[in-house]
DNA sequence: TCGTTTGCCTAAAGCCTTTAGGTTTGCACA
DNA sequence: TGTGCAAACCTAAAGGCTTTAGGCAAACGA
């Protein structure tokens, strides 16, 4: 019986696969074994359970959203860097809706996934470099663009802008130019 | 047997105050039998199934919102209209949990759920008025600031903003102050 | 070559969802 | 006051998922 070369990892990394393609919450330990061809237990080896699978699943997306970022930023400042930061998560989510669904799993603190979280917030604190906000301002400016970011992603996604014009491909744009002009004007707010 | 007096109606509301107790993804027609005393079985004549059930408890989170926000925004208009708006979303997600997370459940097209997020699009409008903007400029704020609540009050609630200084409740007013500005010279931006 | 580790297996318990079909309850109406 | 009927609730059962326990065999070091 040759072995499947199952690994964390591996795991992982096949599981956000399959996220992308059957929907992150139907994916599962059964779900995985199936797609290895290999017992469900053989996963436990190698995984706690099922909450361990989903949470690397959203480790993996994390930190891929993370370095797409980190190099969308690399040489962008201001307008551009906003743009460019925004483009990442939502082309993302739209490429991998699995993954990125994955990504909103609540994992538990003391997880790796709470510092994936803390490099997304520096990677915001990077493009707000080129708006001179002073503290407070800054913090109250990542969670702004944090929340725009994913509360825009989440409603698109859930088909909340479809069916109605302008398109969400229009209004996103204008939304950010709006942002823009908002981190540039903040202390005058 | 004294019979349970069991009805859709019924079952959605218990279901949502279940919801509050044990987190919404973990409401089903067993729970929900469970707490009602009764097989499971039984749900299946007043309910389709766990999929009909968790949209139902969706479409009663969805009208209490709505119903708050139709009473808070009674003689109010701008800022004081968009600071009531953001609030009653905060507040409500925070004293029901589960049933705010029901309130994110992707509910099929067609169902009546369509017409309460209708209902509060309207109700976002109607903050609107009193920043004069004309389409499609409307319509990118409306979904700005879904976007925004909802991307806010989720991070919160997940914990992103928790053990981090500014607290979320200091910083929530001065972004709303930020975003009151933003609308006011929206056509300036 | 042999032992040991490790990877994957079978088996089984316990939970959940859903369907099929039976029994009881209580209301409408004679 | 009885009687019939629709509904409400029940038992039974199939099938899927998660997790634990213990067994066989493959790979690897000595």
């Amino acid at each position: 019986m040759a072995r499947a070369g199952l690994t964390p990892d591996r795991l992982a990394r096949a599981g956000a696969e399959l996220a992308d393609e059957i929907g992150f919450d139907q994916v599962s330990p059964s779900a995985l074994a199936r797609r290895f061809g290999v017992q469900v237990a053989s996963l436990y080896a190698h995984v706690r359970g099922a909450h361990d699978l989903r949470s690397r699943i959203a480790q993996v997306a994390l930190d891929e959203m993370a370095d797409r970022a980190s190099e969308a930023l690399a040489g962008r400042a201001g307008r551009d860097a906003l743009v460019a930061l925004a483009a990442v998560y939502r082309d993302y989510a739209r490429e991998h809706p699995g993954r990125y669904a994955a990504s909103q799993y609540r994992v538990d603190p003391g997880s790796p996934a709470v510092d994936a979280g803390r490099r997304h917030s520096e990677l915001t604190r990077a493009v707000l470099r080129g708006y001179n906000l002073d503290e407070p301002a800054q913090t109250d400016a990542i969670r702004l663009l944090g929340s725009l970011f994913n509360g825009y992603i989440g409603l698109e996604l859930g088909g909340s802008f479809a069916h109605t014009s302008p398109s969400s491909d229009e209004s996103w744009p204008r939304i950010l130019d709006a942002i823009d002009s908002l981190l540039r004007n903040w202390t005058k707010s």
